[in-house]
DNA sequence: GTGCGATGCG
DNA sequence: CGCATCGCAC
């Protein structure tokens, strides 16, 4: 049974509720993984959800801040969480599937404004969350699994609209490129997107200071889809809703979707 | 020629500004005085109450408090602020018309919750502010003028839904009601709404705090329109339109209206 | 730019 | 309850 998937970094779930239902109605993925909920479980509008056919939730909260959710059509256990460097925050949950393929939806810190561990402590927990995240994989290698999320960083030159341009700016230095190709090799994890669409420029985040993000276009990348190898040759159809950034009142990242034949 | 005017405490003219367009298009007062902007001046949203034929404005702002501005389609000038009790605060301003006729715009303090200056500076200060108030009315005694505003007391026992169990509330506390009686009389200052409607329970408030502020009706007349009687005889046509309290994200009060045939 | 918490004020 | 400020995060 082939199953569409989309992962979203909606910031705020409570205030966007109204679009979440919108991309539920208008494109009805199976599984949606959201990030950045910014809500403690119990808060989330799980009724309005349910009423359009997500009747499973696995999700992680937290008051103002962070917050992962796992919203599905069909049936999902919970899978656990992982607190990669510590931090205490709800930054990733894990649901498995009927089928036994397990969804890790990831919510890397962004990592502040300085690329400087020594400068800046968020820096420093950033890398070590994705250090944590290599070592989990070494120590238990992942399979029939799909990794999604917000992971805060652009690794490839055409992830952003200016290579060069970024290279000193947080999301897209080599450091922090070098430590999520160590933890994706450590997976062994496919990258869905890029498998489906190889060439061109692609992004999934616009900054809300631009208002004129649309034209500007100055995007980067930051949203994945992610698979182990046994499963990354069911995935097609990859694609990211841009559309959905212009929608009213929007998050400022754009759902990006996938279909597994599984 | 005679003019309308009403006074309307609006907790937040920014917040609320389609409100305001919406009072201006459909009940068109001459002059509109309002209270609570909580906004400096220069971001009162001049531009649409303009291309309504607001065209002038007299006002004093503050950053997130306070805040009085007198709109108007008729020629005003400014004609000064005082400042009540010395708290530094946007809690008057007065305008003139060609006519000679000056309005007087008013915020008197709320007073803080407890009736008692020993305990309650601020329920000092709503004191001090009416003193104030009467000993400059004593001074210049005020011609041809109007006095609006929300001044934050329910003078009369039809003025509130409940006057006994009112007594011990700030708003209604027999120091204040004689503290306001003061001031009124030294002005030989007329109740134009009560000289319109002598009989009756008539209120002009409602607490936010209560979601069936309708059916439940617990409201307190605290926003007023004086005139000195030297021009009282020309009011007529007063009323509070309570249905503004109940339109989409309303300011807690409704604005009050008298017509000047002057 | 946008949202959240805490706090002050009404 | 609802609005404003502030600091913080992204």
């Amino acid at each position: 049974m082939p199953f569409t998937l989309a992962t979203w970094n909606i910031n705020s779930v409570r205030l966007r509720e109204a679009l979440v239902v919108k991309l539920m109605t208008e494109h009805a993925p199976d599984i949606l993984c959201l990030q950045e909920c910014k809500s403690p479980v119990e808060n989330i509008p799980l009724d309005q959800f349910r009423a359009l056919g997500y009747s499973h939730m696995v999700a992680r909260g937290q008051k103002g801040y962070n917050g992962v959710a796992i919203l599905s059509k069909l049936p999902i256990t919970d899978a656990g969480d992982r607190d990669y460097a510590k931090l205490g925050h709800a930054r990733h949950v894990a649901a498995r599937l009927e089928n036994g393929v397990v969804i890790h939806n990831c919510y890397v810190p962004a990592g502040g404004d300085i690329p400087d561990r020594a400068e800046n402590v968020k820096f420093g927990q950033k890398l070590d969350f994705l250090t944590d995240m290599r070592d989990a994989f070494r120590a238990d290698r992942p399979e029939r699994s799909i990794l999604v999320g917000d992971l805060n960083i652009a690794p490839r030159e055409d992830d952003v609209w200016n290579h060069k341009a970024l290279l000193k700016i947080v999301s897209h230095t080599p450091i922090e490129v070098q430590h999520l190709a160590d933890a994706q090799q450590a997976g062994d994890w496919v990258d869905v997107t890029r498998q489906d669409i190889p060439q061109g420029l692609l992004y999934s985040w616009w900054s809300y200071r631009s208002p004129d993000w649309d034209s500007a276009d100055k995007g980067r990348r930051l949203d994945h889809i992610w698979a182990t190898p046994d499963i990354s040759s069911a995935a097609h159809g990859s694609r990211i809703l841009r559309d959905v950034r212009g929608w009213d009142q929007p998050s400022d990242h754009a759902p990006v979707f996938a279909t597994f034949d599984l």
